[in-house]
DNA sequence: TACATAGTGTTATATTATAACAATTAAATT
DNA sequence: AATTTAATTGTTATAATATAACACTATGTA
């Protein structure tokens, strides 16, 4: 028999800054995120970047690895938390989640030439965004 | 009539630091740069980054993002270098570059749900490599 | 030559991220 | 409930990554 775990409720520092994250319209950088939570107590960088980490394993935040910033998750707590595309405007720097089922299935399915295959990857499309054409 | 240009011509620093990279046997970092060229005269940060900066648009060099690491291009001066993509296994780090033209067919020629193509983006894939499974 | 563009050298500083340690809280096991 | 195990927190200090600003030099173009 399967040992029970606890679904996985976000700690007080969590909740904060994934409030933070998911009210933002767009993605935050670390010490924005510190510099808007001090008045919650959250005093120290080291306590931003282990909520982060933490978010981003259960995949409630993804990291743009390119700006160095952090997203919530558009899709629903994804399912996917390993597997993340993102379009970045490179003019107004709005950044987008992609959700696309064929995408995702095209590159978990991809093999190297090796014929090794992925379940995990990171994805980030360049260009300029509706309104900045 | 057109008139001509000088060809990518490499500079000094830019010669002594793609050269670097291009014997590296893995992506080398900006600081272990700086600290291997400190002998042939460049002393300072900026003068690596400046150099970094301008390879990657010539497309010599490819910057990983999540590892804020760089390394030369595989496929002979990438005519696609606004189109990259690598796998990085998560054990030893190994990176390679993937030159797959059906993947880079798929990605150039996907569209959002807007509609919205992309010619440039990076991607990485994570995993284990060969050795490592 | 004159002008424009790109590259250099330098110092200082900004931004992003982790190490180390002690203490506390929450969860799982007995 | 008591034990013990793992996860989280708070804190200070420091490491690693990257850019600002300025004066100067080299190169390409007209
Ligand atoms: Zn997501
Ligand atoms: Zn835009
Ligand atoms: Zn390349
Ligand atoms: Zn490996």
């Amino acid at each position: 028999m399967k040992t029970m775990y606890k679904e996985h409720t976000l700690t007080k520092n969590q909740q904060i800054i994934f409030d933070l994250i998911d009210k933002s319209p767009e993605p935050m950088k670390a010490y924005s995120i510190l510099f808007n939570v001090q008045k919650k107590g959250i005093k120290a960088p080291l306590q931003v970047y282990r909520a982060l980490d933490k978010l981003v394993k259960m995949g409630k935040i993804h990291k743009i690895e390119s700006r160095n910033a952090f997203i919530a998750c558009q899709n629903s707590s994804c399912q996917v938390s390993k597997a993340t595309a993102f379009s970045i405007c490179e003019m107004c720097e709005k950044i987008t989640e992609i959700s696309s089922s064929s995408l995702s299935k095209y590159l978990a399915n991809f093999k190297d030439k090796d014929g090794m295959k992925y379940s995990k990857y990171n994805l980030e499309f360049f260009g300029l965004c509706k309104k900045c054409r």
